[in-house]
DNA sequence: ACAAAAGTGTTTCACATACACCCATGC
DNA sequence: GCATGGGTGTATGTGAAACACTTTTGT
């Protein structure tokens, strides 16, 4: 990438996108039984960001988290929730983080002020598929105890959609994006476990999930494990649809 | 106000306010048993706004809805909440809506695309006092069942505020801030069942109140009514401020 | 005295929690 | 066989809901 190339994207950029609103991603992940945000490296420096960008003019804020996710994963179905909006004059740490950044990543290309509207998506990450553009180098799933480091407030953006998650996940069977089709009642278990941060008696989880009707048990058993072949369910599509859109 | 005045305030807001980000504010508050919002008139319309603006460069999002209600109501301490953050492409009946404004209010004084940040307040409108700007001619309390017409989407973003206002009024003592200080049980259960739209059971309502211990009986009672005369209650401060902080 | 509201107590039920038990499977 | 996890059943406790009873005060 030329100094041009990027003076193209600027000038493209301004005449096209909204100045000074930007939409932020956390995209969580369940990854070997641990949480994980889509992080993506800055080219050339060990700093890392949330996908996101600016808002075009023609586009709602909705689909500008979806677009932004959509070229970053390839997936074209994806749970979106905004959350918060992020609007502090000074976004933490841009002047020590500016500091680090080689060039051709200045100061001057970042405005002075700007406006972050935060959306958390969840995403199945072994239907995803990685794409990088001319800016960042790398991206990857990280476990969301252990953040790199991270561009303005984005480590505080991401505390607050984890919060934000935690409280929908009791109400809603958000599970249903971060799982394969298939899995056992003790996977679905160790999820919840896994977001509300807290062990869960085994057959009162049993019960309660199965009490909703929300899963239907498949004529099918997890082979492989070692001990009882448990069960394995799958959600209803009808019954998660209409629990989903009933809730604020 | 003259066309200089108007044109010299657009200057001045075009050099201090971010472009096309505003915040909106529901203003609810209690009165005659009813949930009111606080609604502006445009001079010379029979449309009406929600209190709000630009976001000046220098102040958060936070601070720039405090600054607005601040104005309007000349209130110094108001609760304030972050509900959503409005960005459709095209707001609602803008275009309807600007057909029906008279000069000086042209199309032209208004942003193609703004996104508009939704805070709501809970104010106590026994301490408001009114106060106009070049714009408006008159500041009134309007029963959320009996909006008015109003300008782009401010009638979804009402009806929005009242959904989350519901959701957040179960878990937290929210009716501090909209009763007198001092008040009965029954005054409050009112509240409650105006805000949530259902009708509550007396004495249920009233064991679970007092079981929180947030509210301290004062030796007095309220006169003047018929019938029995209730005791008066206030909110224990310490407790009250304990219980908001610790949540979401 | 009576009506209506305020305060208190009691019963019932739903549900979450805790825990006990048996089953199935791989080692 | 046995360790381990899976599936089901049972006892207990807590809190919400429904309702009964008593007290108070203006008319």
């Amino acid at each position: 990438m030329t100094q041009d190339d990027l003076n193209n994207q600027l000038k493209w950029l301004f005449e096209n996108a909204m100045s000074g609103i930007s939409v932020d991603c956390v995209a969580f992940a369940y990854q070997e039984e641990r949480l994980k945000v889509l992080c993506l490296r800055y080219r050339n420096t060990d700093i890392w960001s949330l996908p996101g960008g600016l808002v075009f003019k023609h586009e709602s804020l909705h689909q500008s988290a979806f677009r932004t996710l959509q070229e970053r994963t390839g997936l074209d179905s994806i749970y979106l929730k905004q959350f918060q909006t992020f609007g502090e004059v000074e976004r933490a740490n841009i002047k020590e983080v500016m500091s680090r950044l080689v060039p051709p990543f200045a100061m001057e290309y970042f405005p002075n002020r700007s406006i972050s509207v935060g959306y958390y998506a969840l995403v199945n990450h072994r239907e995803v598929i990685f794409t990088q553009d001319i800016l960042t180098d790398l991206t990857a799933w990280h476990d969301i105890e252990e953040l790199p480091a991270m561009i303005f407030d984005h480590v505080q953006i991401i505390n607050t959609a984890v919060k934000s998650l935690k409280a929908q996940f009791d109400h809603l069977p958000l599970s249903y994006h971060l799982l394969p089709k298939k899995f056992t009642i003790g996977e679905l278990q160790k999820l919840h476990e896994e977001v509300l941060g807290e062990k869960l008696e085994r057959s009162n989880f049993q019960k309660k999930i199965l009490s909703t009707a929300i899963l239907e048990r498949i004529d099918e058993r997890k082979i492989g494990g070692a001990y009882k072949s448990p069960y394995l369910y799958r959600f209803k599509r009808e019954k998660y649809e209409a629990w989903v859109n009933q809730v604020f």
